[in-house]
DNA sequence: GTCGATAGATTGCGGGGCTATGCATCGTGA
DNA sequence: TCACGATGCATAGCCCCGCAATCTATCGAC
């Protein structure tokens, strides 16, 4: 991770490496730049997180995957299955939801018109 | 916790703690009451998460805490020390940049209005 | 021909939340 | 009266997860 607090982050990124497969199917390494790209470089996630994630995602059937050995450069290529899209949709009610609870835990914090420059 | 997915809060709890200490000092069972309520019962923080987030803050200089044995009933007080005020403005902006940040992520799919019933 | 970027993967650690447990007090109700 | 549930604080150990470190291999550039 780079700019953010990375103990926030924790519990977020599977949901991140899906939304990031839901406009298509990515090899590893594609879906660490899309991420980074898509976060304005704040999230960099880190190959040894990446791939365990990949890989539980794939045990439990969120996604499928398939090698390309056309060219020279083995790539691992992952899809999001039905089951994926659906675990999305969850994974992205639940985060809404928390938002939304630690907004009203935060209170006034939250609230930016009560943060002067 | 509750309702909310547990992978999600963690990194977020202590926060939430220094959160419900900026409306005044209260005391460890108070604490985990004031968040009940606060989050709708979202957030039931459990004692065996709940102390040990105290003692680190304790440590830390963010709470200074004072024992009330006045009452049969013994208290542990705790209040936000200047530090620890500081601190939760710095971990408000932390949460509202990551906020921002898994929106930008999420694109699309966080947009209410490509949700549909 | 060497170095950096690309590409995939695993191991082991460290940190943090939770379950379980322990101790003590107070109010209620049987 | 005394047992039980709620109040109140605390610690130990388990388990999960992110990450640094490490490994292998290919490709383009210099």
């Amino acid at each position: 991770m780079d700019g953010l607090n990375p103990e926030l982050m924790r519990g977020s990124l599977e949901l991140m490496v899906l939304s990031v497969l839901s406009d298509g199917s990515k090899y590893g390494y594609l879906i660490q730049q899309s991420l980074r790209d898509a976060s304005d470089e704040l999230v960099e996630l880190k190959a040894g997180t990446l791939y365990p994630i990949l890989h539980k995602l794939e045990t439990k059937k969120m996604v499928r995957c398939r090698w390309d050995d056309s060219t020279g450069r083995r790539r691992k290529w992952y899809e999001l299955t039905a089951a994926g899209k659906k675990q999305l949709k969850v994974r992205v009610d639940e985060w809404q939801a928390y938002v939304e609870c630690l907004r009203r835990v935060l209170g006034p914090l939250a609230d930016p018109s009560s943060m002067p420059a």
